[in-house]
RNA sequence: GCGGGUGUCGUAUAAUGGUUUAUUAUAUCAGCCUUCCAAGCUGAGGAUAAGGGUUCGAUUCCCUUUACCCGCUCCA
């Protein structure tokens, strides 16, 4: 892990955010690669669940949202976590799941915290680390992150940055059904930043309080529910592995205990990649139930209900959730392509770091490599790469020995490096292709290298 | 937020309460050389996380802040 960290920085794929500043707690920016990177991974899985269906329909809602709807969604209750330590062993537990379990859910219910405070103290509940009775007083973290809008401190009011991207979906539910002609079963897809107070960040980009996510909510009828959920379930797996290629050995499913779900959850389960600090969730799949847009039509007051024609019934739609996180993804997928490889023999054995990206997600696709620094070679492969550049990210390097340059280029998992040397400007008009993985060259003409790429990269 | 650990060029590292320019490797840049897998030579730029204190003198000792890592907790 502390390997791929600082190969991302010296690569250009994550930086720590305003670091000449010191630094800003688990925010990270990207760089230059990690762009292309993060692009292409949204752009693949915009195009398998937007575009390849006709059932789906994408949307950008914004990350200023009205408060209301994180009432209604439950975020401004079940965010705000009431925690208490023991000031004795400093053990930190959450109030109102040790009250719970001494008292029952109903008991604790819609208490507030002062109230909870006093419960712990009369109810004589005791550390179960320790065995002393002797709390902090409950504080609570709400997760959600606030900010403020308008000027004068007349105008100005509290709004929250959305905690996750789906709610700004639900509320577009009767947009989207309206304007599209779309009807029931079908689902709204959207890409976009959310952010939360987490407590603590984590594990480089996997943990981060500002988060991008890739999203679909299918809405339809209760009793389509949970054939939809196994079939999203299905195609999640085999985008991972046919699209971004992750190696099917360090992926599986995990299905979340009733008592781990979210308060809108009917049944749960994650994707997980077997990490280098252990199986880690980096995509959800939940049954919501009519959760959401019950809710909604509760405190907006307005009926989200659906007429379905063929059925002649009115109902709430049920919604069918996929939601992965963009920066896990990357992550993932950063760490699944990592390899070190030794080659050579003797004395010439060394290390090569070589990230085996699928050849859609790659950053770069194609380099472009003059053998040696020589005008009339450079003129030609400037030529080649001005040429590929309006097609394919593309780099032409010229500095240093072309062994050196071939191992840079492995090191940002470019499949391609296609090498200029003389006998393509006097003799035969080709080049050398020369493959990632095999390390095997190949000599292909100049006029027919477009279309050979395209047969290696579009298939 | 709590507890524990860590912080020296981009990366990995050496050293020291005081001696001129803080070591070395690698990476980067420039030049030379070089006809396909990290070759070589010459040169350049680049660091004691930030702030304060003790001291004649602090990268070194102390304090505060900050960031990262490990646990508690939480999620995509």
């Amino acid at each position: 892990m502390d390997k791929l960290v600082a190969w991302a920085k010296q690569r250009g794929f994550v930086y720590p955010s305003s670091e000449i500043y010191g630094g800003f707690a688990s925010i990270y920016d990207y760089g230059p690669l990690g762009v292309e990177l993060i692009s292409n991974l949204k752009e693949l899985w915009w195009k398998n669940v937007v575009w390849k269906r006709e059932d789906i329909e994408g949307i950008d809602g914004q990350i200023l949202t009205h408060p209301k709807i994180w009432e209604a969604s439950g975020h401004v209750d079940s965010f705000t976590d009431p925690l208490v330590d023991c000031k004795s062993c400093k053990k930190r537990y959450r109030a109102d799941k040790i009250l719970e379990e001494k008292l029952g859910v109903d008991k604790v219910a819609g208490k507030t915290l002062p109230e909870l405070s006093l419960m712990l103290k009369d109810e004589e509940i005791s550390c179960e680390n320790c065995g002393a009775i002797d709390w902090t007083d409950i504080r609570s973290f709400n997760l959600l992150m606030e900010c403020s809008i308008g000027v004068t401190e007349g105008e100005k009011r509290t709004v929250y940055l959305r905690g996750e991207t789906c709610q700004t979906i639900f509320v577009n539910f009767e947009n989207v059904l309206q304007s599209t002609r779309q009807k029931l079963p079908f689902g709204i897809a959207q890409i976009g930043k959310a952010f939360r107070n987490e407590i603590t960040t984590k594990n480089f980009i996997y943990r981060t309080r500002e988060f991008e996510q890739m999203e679909m909510q299918y809405f339809l009828h209760p009793s389509e529910a949970d054939e939809k959920y196994e079939y999203w379930k299905s195609e999640s797996m085999k985008f991972l592995q046919e699209e971004i290629g992750i190696d099917k050995e360090n992926l599986r499913f995990r299905q979340h205990e009733p008592e781990e779900r979210a308060h809108y959850a009917r049944d749960a389960y994650d994707i997980e990649y077997n990490s280098p600090w252990g199986w880690a969730e980096f995509w959800g799949q939940h049954n919501r139930g009519d959760w959401d847009l019950k809710r909604h039509s509760m405190f907006s007051g307005r009926d989200l209900q659906y007429f379905d024609q063929e059925r002649n019934e009115k109902y709430i739609p049920c919604v069918v959730e996929t939601s992965l996180g963009v920066g896990r993804l990357a992550l993932v997928t950063m760490l699944d392509a990592y390899h070190e490889e030794e080659i050579g023999e003797g004395d010439k054995k060394e290390t090569r770091v070589v990230l085996k990206f699928s050849k859609k997600v790659a950053p770069i696709k194609v380099a472009v490599l003059p053998l040696m620094k020589k005008d009339e070679l450079v003129k030609v492969s400037r030529q080649i790469f001005d040429k590929l550049n309006t097609k394919y990210a593309c780099q032409h390097d010229v500095t240093q020995s072309i062994g050196k340059r071939y191992r840079r280029q492995d090191e940002i998992g470019t499949p391609y490096c296609v090498t200029v040397d003389f006998d393509s400007i006097e003799k035969d008009q080709a080049v050398t292709v020369r493959d990632r993985d095999t390390m095997q060259q190949e000599r292909v003409k100049i006029e027919e290298l477009e279309k050979w790429l395209d047969e290696k990269l579009l298939s």
